[in-house]
Formats: C-alpha cells, sequence, structure tokens
DNA sequence: TCGATCGGCGCC
DNA sequence: AAAGGGCGCCGATCGA
C-alpha cells in the first residue's frame, strides 16, 4: 500500500513525500489549495496518509468533501510509544522528541487564535515516521502494537468526522423541555421562576431569609443551624434525613443542575444549525478512552436527551455493550469460568447462574469493587468469593494493583502503558525502599500508594476496554462507508456520538435495518482482533430510533 | 480583578 | 477511621 507523509511547508504549500515502495517514491510540492483534490485523486487506490495530527489536517478536507480510509497519526502514536513497555525507547529518541511530546491537538478556537505560529511546523514528520516504524519493527510485540496505532488513528479519523458532522440537536424541544420544568427564560443574572420559588420555600424551611442555595457553604451552615446532622450537602446524603426543607433542597439542585449544565446559555453556546457541536478528542485520556470538551459532550443528561433528533427521514441506530469492562476482563486474563458468565447477554446474570454469587446485585457490585478497588462494605465482602470462581480475571486486577503500589508501570492487552507515579512515596517505593519517617507521613504514604493501586487496577481494564471500543468504532465506520452508496461523510450513515461503550449512528430511514447488522458484525470483529478465538462475547443492545432518548 | 481551587453532579 | 477508577463543567469562594 502507498504510504505519503504530508508536511506543511511556509507559504501555503504542501509536501506529499510518496515512501519507498510506493508506486512513484519522490516529493510532490502543490499548493495547500490542491491538497483536496490531490488526496482525493490517491485514494481511488488504497493509501495511508500520514500527518503529524489529524486535527490539523482532517477538518479541511472533510469541509472540501473528503474523506480518507486510513491515516497515521503521528501525534498519537509518539504518545502510546512513549509509554508503552513493549518499545525500545531509544529508537524513539531524535532531537524533536519534545516538540512531539509537547504537540496538543487543535479546536476550532485554535485555529482561529494562533493560525499563523503552529510548533507542529517545527517538527518533521518523515524523520518521525521513520523513528516509530523502527520502533514497531523492532517491537517484541509488534502485531499488538501495531494493531493499537492503527486503532487509535482510526479513532482520530472518527473523532474528526464526528466533531465535523455533529449531533442533530432540536433546540425548539429542548427550549420547550426547558420551559416546561423551569419556567420562560429569565433575564440575564436572574433566577427562573420555578428556582426562585424554590429559594424560597428552602429559606422559610430553615428560617434562613438571606440564603442563596447555590452557595454550598452557606447551605451547609444554614442546615447544621437547623440542627441537621450532616457535614456536607449532597443530595445522597440530604435524602438520609427528615426535614421539611430535604424536598425543595434536592428539587432545587436538580434544576439548577439542568440550568447550569444544559440550560439556555448551553444551547446559545454549542447548538448552531440543528446540531450539538462537541469537539471530541481521542487519547484525550491516560487509559485510551476519548475525552471531549465543549459542551459537556460525555455527560449528557439523560434528561435533555429528548431533543436529539434525528433529521427528517433520518434515524439513529444507537448500540451500546453490555458490561463492556467485566467482558474485557474475562478476555485478556483468558478465564474461562468468566467467559462462560459472559456468554449470557447480562453477565451478571450468568454470574449469579453459574452458582457464583447469590444475586445479580451480588455480581455487579463485586465487579465493580473487584475493578474499581473497593477493599470493604458490600463489595469487598464479596471479593474472597469471586476470587475462588475466577481466580484468573480477579488475578489479573490484584497484580496490577500490586504493581501500581510497588510504583511500576502496568499495560493494556495492546500495550498502552500507564504513566509513572510522581509522588514521594513512589521515588522511595523505588529507590530505597521504607524510610524511617513520622507516622502522619507514612500514613499518607501509604494511602497515596493504595490510591495508585487502584488507579492501575482499573487501567488495565478501563483502557483494554477503551481499545475494544476503538476497533469497534474503526471497523464499523468503514462499513458504515460500504453501505453507503454515494455523497459526502455525513450524507451517508455517518457516526455521530461515541461514548466509551456506546454509539449513535445517522442514518437514513432504508439503511437503519442494515447499520444496525452492520453495528453487530464490527462487534464480533473488534472481539476477534483482540481475544482472537477465545470465546468471549460482547452483545450489543441495539435500536433504531427518533430520538437518542427513546433508546435503552 | 482574575486565575486557581472547591464542592457538587452529570456521564461511563 | 476510612478505605471507588476515569472524565468535564458549573457557580461560589479564596487568594494574589
Amino acid at each position: 500500500m502507498d504510504r505519503i507523509v504530508l508536511r506543511r511547508r511556509g507559504e501555503g504549500v504542501v509536501e506529499a513525500h510518496e515512501q519507498a515502495g510506493s508506486a512513484s517514491a519522490g516529493v510532490v510540492a502543490l499548493p495547500a489549495a490542491e491538497l483536496a483534490r490531490y488526496v482525493r485523486d490517491r485514494e481511488s487506490a488504497p493509501v495511508r496518509w500520514v500527518w503529524d495530527d489529524t486535527t490539523r489536517w482532517y477538518p479541511a478536507l472533510l469541509a472540501a468533501g473528503v474523506r480518507v480510509e486510513r491515516c497515521t497519526d503521528l501525534r498519537l502514536a509518539h504518545a502510546v510509544l512513549r509509554r508503552t513497555p513493549f518499545a525500545d525507547h531509544d529508537l524513539l529518541a531524535g532531537d524533536d522528541t519534545a516538540g512531539w511530546d509537547a504537540l496538543q491537538p487543535e479546536t476550532a478556537t485554535d485555529a482561529a487564535l494562533f493560525p499563523l505560529d503552529d510548533p507542529a511546523d517545527r517538527l518533521d514528520p518523515v524523520a518521525e515516521d521513520e523513528r516509530q516504524q523502527a520502533v514497531l519493527a523492532a517491537s517484541p510485540e509488534r502485531s499488538r502494537l501495531g494493531l493499537l496505532l492503527a486503532a487509535e488513528s482510526s479513532g482520530a479519523l472518527v473523532a474528526a468526522e464526528m466533531t465535523a458532522a455533529g449531533l442533530p440537536w432540536r433546540a425548539d424541544v429542548h427550549q420547550r423541555l426547558l420551559t416546561d420544568l423551569l419556567g420562560p427564560r429569565p433575564p440575564a443574572g436572574h433566577r427562573p421562576v420555578v428556582l426562585e420559588r424554590l429559594a424560597e420555600e428552602i429559606r422559610a424551611a430553615l428560617g434562613a431569609a438571606e440564603l442563596n442555595p447555590d452557595s454550598p457553604a452557606a447551605v451547609l451552615r444554614a442546615l447544621q443551624t437547623a440542627g441537621l446532622p450532616v457535614d456536607d450537602t449532597r443530595s445522597w446524603t440530604l435524602e438520609q434525613v427528615d426535614h421539611p426543607a430535604v424536598a425543595p433542597l434536592l428539587e432545587y439542585k436538580k434544576l439548577a443542575r439542568l440550568l447550569s449544565a444544559n440550560g439556555w446559555a448551553w444551547l446559545d453556546a454549542w447548538v448552531r444549525d440543528g446540531r450539538f457541536r462537541s469537539s471530541f478528542l481521542p487519547g484525550g485520556v491516560v487509559t485510551g478512552r476519548w475525552a471531549a470538551t465543549g459542551g459537556g459532550a460525555l455527560s449528557m443528561p439523560a434528561q435533555v436527551r429528548p431533543a436529539a433528533v434525528a433529521d427528517e427521514g433520518w434515524r439513529f441506530v444507537v448500540a451500546d455493550v453490555a458490561q463492556l469492562e467485566p467482558r474485557v476482563l474475562a478476555g485478556m486474563s483468558g478465564d474461562a469460568a468468566m467467559a462462560e458468565a459472559a456468554r449470557a447477554s447480562d453477565l451478571y446474570q450468568g454470574m449469579v447462574a453459574s452458582g457464583a454469587v447469590a444475586t445479580r446485585a451480588d455480581a455487579k457490585v463485586g465487579m465493580l469493587g473487584a475493578m474499581y478497588g473497593a477493599t470493604r462494605g458490600e463489595s469487598g465482602r464479596m471479593m474472597p468469593r469471586l476470587t475462588r470462581r475466577y481466580p484468573r480475571a480477579i488475578g489479573l486486577v490484584e497484580e496490577a494493583a500490586r504493581a501500581g503500589e510497588r510504583g511500576e508501570v502496568v499495560h493494556t492487552l495492546l500495550g498502552r502503558g500507564s504513566p509513572l507515579p510522581a509522588g514521594a512515596w513512589a521515588q522511595r517505593a523505588v529507590d530505597l525502599g521504607e524510610p524511617p519517617d513520622e507516622g502522619d507521613h507514612r500514613e499518607d504514604r501509604d494511602r497515596r500508594r493504595r490510591a495508585w493501586g487502584r488507579f492501575t487496577r482499573n487501567f488495565v481494564v478501563q483502557g483494554t476496554g477503551a481499545e475494544w471500543a476503538l476497533c469497534w468504532l474503526a471497523d464499523l465506520r468503514n462499513r458504515l462507508w460500504r453501505l453507503g452508496g454515494t455523497g459526502r461523510v455525513e450524507q451517508r450513515p455517518h457516526l455521530v456520538f461515541f461514548l466509551h461503550d456506546e454509539v449513535v449512528v445517522h442514518t437514513p430511514e432504508h439503511l437503519a435495518a442494515d447499520v444496525a447488522e452492520e453495528v453487530r458484525r464490527a462487534a464480533v470483529t473488534a472481539g476477534r482482533l483482540l481475544f482472537g478465538d477465545f470465546p468471549v462475547d460482547f452483545p450489543l443492545d441495539v435500536a433504531v430510533v427518533g430520538s437518542w432518548a427513546e433508546a435503552g
């Protein structure tokens, strides 16, 4: 397959470096304005575009109606290679290392603010690509690491396409929802009438005439003055006590949250032309999960999802994986008993059926505890039992926790490495053993050590789950393209949302059933890519709906 | 006055 | 005695 490295040069010129082995090795210089046509032409045969950073190239191509099949995102690949235990890091070292380390993705606002001086332009993508390929070739885990790099780059393409397309959003539906719950939109600086009324109720119930219910400290003082035994103002805490102020306070908090997180200001800021426009950031989380910036895209409350509505004549296909992380744990640990439980569409029910635990609730709380590191309470009590039934699965997360406590790196199935701990406890653990110290400090160190162990314990599972999801997305993206006939990305079935273990596809109605089928096939492919023939299933809940809220 | 931090809560 | 992983974002509050 041809491999073409793109590089920006000054004065609106782009160089295309066709690498050895390509049909016509050499360098082509072309005006930036002609890039889209060049890329479109070359896409008629298999080609891999190599570029410094997808966010610096792909949005303009998409805007010109050009979709690419595959790329290598050097920024994301560099970040993976810097941390993976599967690579010889000396092979990645070069003059530019610090620059590649520091390279940040671009968002639409960055581009407008800093159009001229981009640090990416001081980096040499041809040299970096050669280094990365040398690292991969020398890796003892070439195939897993290669899969991770390919998946990460595909994810970058998906993210750019989703960011460009936006999530269909009906501002009128959203506004009606706000008005129904909060009252009419108030003038700037004023509370909606419903909140004002609740605030008065709270003040009356607590005998605190001036109370600002938005101030946690003031609310706490008022509650304590009224004689309530609380140390914070969390909803869960308030639900435990009986007082006339509690009901209006809980109602106030719920509605105030809606107002501040997804109220009229949110609509003004993030919804344009019938689309919620956020920015997805692949690799934005150390574990490999995506992050997003703008509008809180990854924490969209169920409450406002009715406003996500497919276009006229289009549908959403919403799919999510049930219990992704325990399934991934079964696969990566090769735990046959847990994989057997995972054969059920409800893994927790599968654990009950096999006699491992008594109830579904026990199964769920026990597995969450195993993956998050709960050692006591209901979760902790399940651990001995789970360890007996699922020795390999539980052993894997326990070992990841112990390694973290020793200050060591752990890694996902495909080789994403955890960061090294920064605290003093880790320096001492690795270099000096246990120094004598004041009791206070030792307790503090132990607390941090255990916290880091919980992080590495979760890292291996969350990170491998993210790898499964990346493979799912990448394969689905190609399947959707092949379904679609002609036209640009957003004129065909295309991804509009991704949330760790859930996807939303926007599709012309007549293709919805086909999309649902491809979503399932892509999940099978992802399972095979990660776990080969090991029999662990990833069943999906798939819904064809008009509004996101109708799914699940 | 403005940036950093806190308490809280939404999602997985 | 407390002991649960990862995020983004808000208003209030603190502090330079």
